[in-house]
DNA sequence: TCAAAAGTGTTGCTGTTACACCCATGT
DNA sequence: ACATGGGTGTAACAGCAACACTTTTGA
């Protein structure tokens, strides 16, 4: 089967040949305002027209699954680098209603302030929903989110993934409404600066925050290069 | 594309469509006296004859993912229920030398006195394997089964799924050393059996071992009724 | 001076670890 | 008798939850 790309380098429409009967659907994750939102994406026209989907497209012949779904996110978020990592292939028999199509499912955690939509052809329109206001999508797209979340959820307690949701420098209550929000759980404020600070895995800026009504807060980042150190050496991170 | 299968019924060859560049290979893991097992199938013909394989297989047009998964296991295993999930997809474009072919992982857990070996027609044999005797298998195989590993050492500690690797009736010594045997750790034996014992999941059958050349230890069983009352509940497995 | 959030200190409790020890059984 | 694993007891420690408290800042 030939699919249409917008080639990235001289964004020309060329022709590609795809793996037939295989997409990609992808789970876009970000924090924004306490909140944590999912990016969907109005389908333009086809059977599917007016209805809200995750974004999703074709693997082109010549190149992996994982550099298929790098590829679409980055057409669709024009984003290069970006946390990404694979759910599961989604294969109800039913579940397209044009034919037998598997669907591999993917999630992504980015920065809300990286993001630049880059709406291509097959997509009306782009937009970030709260989990609250995301009613029924298209196919089994339910279904791929809500395993997301589950995936999210357990994964964000057991790796320092959280911060990719984050701006580059944050204020150790907005990590703290991070993982209240993600897992759905009050926490101490005392008791989580201890237990993150303890882990020596953040770098304390020299910066604070910026035009707050209240005693500004220390600004910090994540220790890339010392969490990899740490695990190497055996360090589990768990919040 | 068409395949040619074996009736589960009549026991005669039928031909069924399959998906085209679609693939599933099957971890099957077992424990038996200390040692944790995969069975592996040695290919009959074709380009990789003599080689050791996961069993695989193709998806049916009218079958979902995992039931097609369910059919190979029976196929190989001869069992019906068992404990089975699927890891994901693995498509590196040079994976299957013929083709692009995309499989999608799955790994089961057996008691292995329920197994009862049925070759297929495109399997010359099938052996249980030790971790550490396998060598090089064909294709991705070895990075399907390092990553279901990987897999299962994560699950086995936060959710019961141990228990489908041991006979119905089991010691709590058999218990921990599964335990030991999968996470590649030693364990305190005091402790451990304290620390399952509270969670108040084994029935303690008035059976002891028999034919045992000390003291014979009290016979348990996973008690699947109460984990899923108290999983509602918010009981949280943590071995 | 008040509100709001930053940030520190303290206490009691719980769960875990480490290890000593006794029990039952076949050879 | 002794080796082997079954099974119980306990003291010390570490980590955490709960909450009281002080500090800083803008309005």
């Amino acid at each position: 089967m030939v699919k249409q790309f917008i080639d990235e380098e001289s964004g020309k429409i060329i022709e590609k040949s795809v793996i037939n009967a295989i997409t990609i659907d992808c789970v876009i994750f970000t924090f924004d305002n306490g909140n944590l939102e999912v990016l969907l994406i109005q389908h333009a026209n086809g059977i599917s027209k007016g209805k809200w989907a995750l974004p999703g497209g074709w693997i082109k012949e010549e190149e992996s699954i994982d550099e298929a779904a790098q590829r679409l996110l980055r057409e669709t978020t024009g984003i290069k680098d970006l946390y990404l990592e694979q759910l599961k292939a989604f294969g109800e028999p039913g579940r397209f209603p044009l034919g037998r199509v598997i669907t591999i499912g993917y999630y992504a955690l980015i920065k809300k302030s990286d993001f630049d939509i880059k709406a291509g052809f097959t997509a009306a329109d782009a937009k970030w929903f709260k989990l609250k206001d995301i009613g029924n999508l298209i196919y089994d797209h339910n279904e791929i989110l809500n395993f997301s979340l589950e995936h999210l959820r357990a994964k964000v307690k057991r790796a320092p993934i959280g911060f990719n949701l984050l701006p580059e420098k944050f204020t150790l209550l907005q990590l703290m409404q991070l993982y209240q929000e993600v897992l759905g759980i009050q926490l101490d404020k005392p008791n989580f600066r201890r237990k993150i600070l303890k882990m020596k895995l953040l770098i304390a800026l020299e910066e604070k925050e910026m035009n707050v009504s209240h005693r500004a807060a220390k600004l910090y980042q994540f220790d890339h290069d010392r969490y990899e150190m740490l695990t190497r050496k055996g360090f589990i991170f768990e919040v």
